[in-house]
DNA sequence: ATGAAAGCGCTAACAA
DNA sequence: TTGTTAGCGCTTTCAT
């Protein structure tokens, strides 16, 4: 049966555009499927079954080399790649990196970028993946890509800033500043509560006493040790906390409009504003300038994250750096020991950078 | 046989964690894939079939009321997701566009901001992927991922600068800032003519004559156009051309090291260089300032792309901006217009979206 | 209205 | 050494 099948035509690639089969019986079925070159038109074109090919490409024993080069050959010249699809649901390693986002913003972005930087030469590949969360599902959208991803389609996962709690999962995974606290995941944060006590004790050393804290999301870890660290920097220099100098911006711009409003129209306004991350940040700088003050010499102002927008605002804005890229670069390496053997799981692993500010702009010493 | 179907047990989602199945015969199955539910637990916890489950998921006629209500409950309770994994493979469509990325760089993020942006609310999921070439397979990285994703992962691709042609394929495709010139596929790039026209005239107006270009890969047409609108610059303002002063940089760091000192060990040095992209440009700074030149007192620089870093350099980087993230918006709605059956296909459509010169502080009139 | 069964591309027993 | 076959989870005819 093989006999004219190592004699059988040579396909030129170029000629592949408008014949990706070889054999002539297949001609029509491909014309449907333009393009994707299946195991089944490699099998066809070297004359031999498929689970042989599929031994070559994943270097299986029981082929011989003859064989095995003349397939090789073939699936050079079809420009044959082995589907993930396919591979995944049948259930073997797919050699894929999976990382689980709410989205693509700023803070995401960094930490993509880390671990794409980490993964490279491992030949593992990188799937990025947002579900937009179905109306009304905004909690827990990584619980149903995990769904949705098969558990398969990757060979294990990175939560980017998950909203719930995940117990059992198909594939070993690691949370990058998880918003629930300490869960049974193993996770990697900035240090939250030093970076504020950093940015805090800036304001303090600059000569602020009246220093106002616009909160972030009050269900979210990271907030809440935000808010600590700004409360022991006052405690530490012996400044009374004062709560109504405490308002919410839940991390949102919309929000922090009117909560810093309200701060501004105290009779004894704050003259320094730390606020829990830049978005609302630049957003109070914004409420402020459009009454009239100047930042930074009637408003100081510090955010959080240093997201890209922050270098940019005018004037730039002094934030709390977090180091993105390196949380997932940690994240990269921590999951590859996992896989490749090299580590046990360590559930409830918790680890945190460190964090580090960055004075720009809009902060200086109280006028008068 | 549907019998005790209704009346069967219900699964308190609490319970999943240990018991995804309802089915006590396949509890143990249940075990090794913990975490994930699939049609058959929900058929069997319904006690229904799984064309009954997958119709009434899919919204499909043939199907009581009363039995898709009872089956989205059950749906509802077990936390059911369809796996894109397998119903990708099935040939159907899954809502989900992806990104297919050389890496995972400020350029390429800036434009999945965009996708990303252009994409909530339209029900479609996005998935990056970054193939890390296999060694000696830089070039085509898109054409093995495209495989790699089967052609069916996706309903429709955006290809962020491609590398190669790539003529026929198995789902819509539309291209960000193409490498080849004009390609067969639909196309979107910043128009880098005008913007490199805009860098150059700004170094006129400030009183440049001896201006240098660090050219970009003389493979790629963004390069090409870069330096094209270089030359013209200089022609409308009367300047000569003097081909010493053009350089290779090769949109690289390390290339630009060489290149720039090269140049500025010139007998008539310039007191200006406009390099094709950010990353080149800083590092002309970088030589420039080692060698005891003050940047822009003594040589002004102007960069190409306004990456994220260029607003943070030292002074900060006058550059040309491209709009990434407007790209990437328009770019989905191209793809979403045709996937949705609003636009035809319109292979070799080009359009350019506008740059524009961004002046910070690394640009200034020469010292007599 | 419902279910049985085929098949998407691939891998891994198992047979020959 | 090679081929045959049985699924992986899902959708979709086609029966019933």
């Amino acid at each position: 049966m093989l006999a004219g099948g190592y004699g059988g035509p040579v396909i030129e690639p170029a000629a592949l555009q408008t014949a990706p089969s070889a054999t002539a019986e297949r001609a029509d079925a491909a014309d449907e499927r333009a393009g994707r070159v299946t195991i089944n038109d490699v099998a066809a074109a070297a004359g031999v079954s498929v689970s042989t090919v599929s031994k070559v490409i994943n270097g299986r024993y029981g082929v011989s080399a003859k064989t095995a080069e003349h397939v090789s050959r073939v699936v050079g010249e079809l420009g044959f790649e082995t589907s993930i699809v396919a591979s995944s649901l049948r259930g073997g390693r797919t050699n894929v990196i999976g990382v689980l986002v709410a989205g693509f913003e700023p803070f995401t972005l960094g930490v993509l970028q880390g671990i794409s930087a980490e993964l490279t030469g491992t030949g593992y590949d990188l799937l990025a993946y947002s579900g937009r969360s179905a109306p009304g599902e905004q909690a827990g959208w990584e619980r149903r890509s995990l769904s949705r991803l098969g558990g398969t389609l990757i060979d294990g996962a990175i939560l980017v800033t998950p909203t719930v709690e995940t117990a059992s999962t198909p594939v070993p995974i690691i949370a990058i500043d998880p918003h629930t606290g300490r869960s049974p995941l193993q996770s990697i944060s900035g240090d939250n509560r030093d970076g504020a006590l950093q940015a805090v004790r800036h304001l303090i050393e600059l000569g602020h006493r009246r220093i106002a804290h616009l909160r972030g999301r009050g269900d979210l870890e990271s907030a809440l040790l935000r808010e600590e660290g700004y409360r022991r920097a006052l405690l530490e220099a012996g400044i009374p906390v004062r709560e109504e100098l405490i308002v919410d911006g839940d991390y949102l711009a919309d929000t922090a409009t009117g909560a810093v409003a309200a701060l501004l129209d105290l009779a004894d306004p704050p003259t320094a504003l730390f606020a829990a991350n830049d978005v609302s940040a630049i957003r109070a700088m914004d409420v402020a300038t459009g009454r009239g003050l100047r930042v930074p010499q009637d408003l100081s102002v510090v955010g959080f994250d240093d997201i890209p927008a922050a270098a940019t605002s005018v004037p730039a804005l002094t934030t709390v750096h977090q180091p993105l890229e390196e949380m997932g670069r940690l994240a990269a390496r921590r999951l590859l020991d996992e896989l490749d053997g090299r580590a046990q799981p360590e559930p409830g692993r918790h680890e945190e950078l460190a964090t580090q500010l960055v004075v720009r702009g809009t902060t200086a010493a109280p006028e008068a």
